[in-house]
DNA sequence: CAATAATCATACCGCTAAGTATGATTTATG
DNA sequence: CATAAATCATACTTAGCGGTATGATTATTG
């Protein structure tokens, strides 16, 4: 049976979200072993029996956070009107990265990588890359883009411009300005796409 | 004559100095009194002389930071010609906003943020403010645009794009590859400016 | 039941940092 | 020069944190 082994993934599981929880509202520095723990409902000794480190816990948590997006603006793509396409896409692009789970991961990531940048950069090499190369075959297919690289950076960056503002204090934006912003993005991208096929 | 009164000043601007810096290069928490002290070349009970605490001399850093910036992007935004102004503008803008001084200071207010939102708010909307607004007479005047809000912050967003990536440790984009980004973004939006000037 | 592994509770070590205290030394002012 | 303020050098207090140690308690397996 191996009660012991299920147990142990329990275990695991809860260390790692009570890890989750403590290092996004923290952020890795004033994180404590021991606030984990009491998260956890576990002892600080058991904690360290799984991760050998503080560290370690944090890059471990960093690979299991990846697991929870299931967000999938991707699906948006599929539409088949170009204009519905991009703007389904965007708005919930848009959103996705406004959750206050990604914000978090952003903030902790983003102060975080001064020290250490490897974490940063092959995590997060995961997420913006599947983007980018997604969004390019769909530029290159349905927008008949040759060249679809500064487009595709272009238009990741309107969607993601919020983000900064939010992340800085500001108020969140209405989803009614989320809508118009994307509204005007896709508009603007189309415009130029639609001249550069004529 | 108040000899007295200059030196003070002086101690002030050193410990304000040493402050910068410190806190830019090592983050809000691991910045220690200890080290802005021997920065500063002063003692830590002359720091706490004139900072009452470490939060303190925190925002007095911010504040006194401000005053540093000369960049002045807006320069370019008087060339006659549209499209240079604008090319100009975002370039020039660009530069700034992938300094590394300019990059510290966003992440520290990126990290921080969560644990003192009025510090982050009350400063930063001294620069983006004083940007939109510039920019929004810009495209009010030179693009014929009523409601030129949208636009500006589509705008903006473009040009910041690169910043995100450079803050998770991606590699500092070249100066060509900048420009490309700035004239394909230039090019969207004269591209809708004129459709709707028509 | 007996043996073994995991966990618990708690205390401890070494270290760093915020902030305070003290007494000596410098510097500006009258 | 004498006074008073500012600064210096140094040490201290207090507290939190990373990580380890210990001995008791629980649960799993044969």
């Amino acid at each position: 049976m191996g009660k012991i082994e299920q147990n142990k993934e329990k275990k695991r599981r809860a260390i790692l979200e009570a890890a989750q929880h403590v290092f996004l509202s923290e952020g890795y520095i004033l994180a404590s072993m021991d606030k984990i723990a009491d998260q956890a409902q576990v002892t600080k000794q058991t904690v360290y029996r799984y991760f050998s480190s503080k560290i370690d816990l944090f890059q471990a948590t960093l690979m299991h956070m990846g697991s929870d997006s299931e967000d999938n603006f991707f699906d948006h793509l599929k539409k088949p009107d170009r204009k519905d396409a991009l703007e389904g896409f965007g708005v919930s692009f848009i959103h996705a990265h406004l959750s206050s789970n990604h914000l978090s991961t952003f903030r902790l990531l983003v102060a975080e990588s001064a020290k250490a940048p490897e974490i940063t950069s092959t995590f997060f090499s995961v997420g913006p890359n599947e983007t980018d190369t997604t969004l390019a075959a769909f530029f290159t297919d349905r927008l008949g883009l040759a060249e679809p690289d500064t487009a595709v950076r272009l238009w990741t960056s309107m969607l993601l411009g919020f983000r900064d503002c939010v992340l800085m204090g500001m108020p969140r934006p209405s989803d009614q300005q989320i809508e118009q912003h994307v509204k005007a993005a896709t508009e603007l991208l189309l415009a130029n796409t639609a001249k550069q096929q004529a």
